[in-house]
DNA sequence: CCGGTTGTTCAGCG
DNA sequence: GCGCTGAACAACCG
């Protein structure tokens, strides 16, 4: 569920409701979500793996961590953290983290780094790696004020389309090879997007849970890598070390 | 049934 | 105060 592009396809899921009066709240978040009862809906947003219910005086931030999911006008098992309910149709939202935010969305977030926004910045990217050389590819992957909705399949399969070792150090990529890192993961992202719409996207993986290189056929390397910790899928051949 | 995970935050340490 | 580590949370799949 939680990658950026999958909140994308929520974003797309609930413009019917965009518009509309909240006329019930439910759910067993200890935030203050009865604030939205009787309220418009004024826009839905989403910035990397937030997704942002809008209302003119606050804003209802949804994160799903990694168990996170949701139900558009159908019932599941189990209470939602949250749940709106409008003149035509309602959603769910359970096992999330919901927070209220206050200020204006522009004050709190920087749209520039959202891979998946009209507002990405490649060179706004690249400032941000070049100011953090001793970095690794596996961290930067991760890091959401450089790729805000970037997770761990993202970050396996931009490492491996573009050949490059997860214990690579920004500092020491050659220009080129930085160029390619950013612009794969926005590029990567939307044929996540295309994919998950399709069901299709485990097929696609090249290397994500993967047992052998599809490149040189040799074996692919799981590890636990980084500041992260998280799985990192590669192979050890096709895949350069800069260090 | 157990082990593992498309994620983040926070407490506790040196 | 910092960087680092591990725990906590949670639901579902194989």
């Amino acid at each position: 569920m939680p990658e950026g592009p999958s909140i994308v396809i929520l974003k797309e899921l609930t413009t019917p409701f965009a518009g509309q009066k909240v006329i019930a709240v439910s759910g067993n978040s200890t935030m203050p979500i009865d604030r939205a009862k009787g309220k418009k809906i004024v826009d839905f947003k989403t910035w990397g793996k937030h997704f942002l219910i809008c209302f003119k005086d606050f804003t209802i931030r949804i994160h799903f961590l990694l168990f996170g999911s949701y139900r558009i006008n159908e019932e599941k098992e189990g209470t939602p953290r949250l749940g709106l309910r409008f003149g035509n149709g309602f959603i769910n939202f359970y096992a999330c983290s919901i927070k209220i935010i206050e200020q204006a969305l522009d004050d709190v977030y920087d749209w520039s780094a959202d891979i998946m926004s009209d507002d990405w910045n490649s060179k706004a990217a690249r400032k941000k790696l070049k100011k953090t050389p001793a970095m690794l590819a596996c961290d930067a992957l991760l890091n959401q004020d450089i790729f805000s909705g970037s997770g761990n399949i993202i970050k396996n399969e931009v490492l491996y389309r573009i050949q490059v070792h997860p214990l690579s150090k920004m500092g020491k990529l050659p220009p080129k090879k930085l160029t390619e890192l950013i612009n794969e993961t926005r590029a990567y992202s939307f044929d996540f997007l295309k994919w998950k719409k399709a069901y299709v996207l485990k097929k696609h993986w090249l290397v994500h849970t993967k047992k052998t290189c599809p490149r040189c056929k040799g074996p692919i390397q799981k590890e636990y890598l980084g500041i992260t910790r998280r799985r990192s899928f590669f192979c050890p051949v096709c895949q350069k070390l800069y260090e």
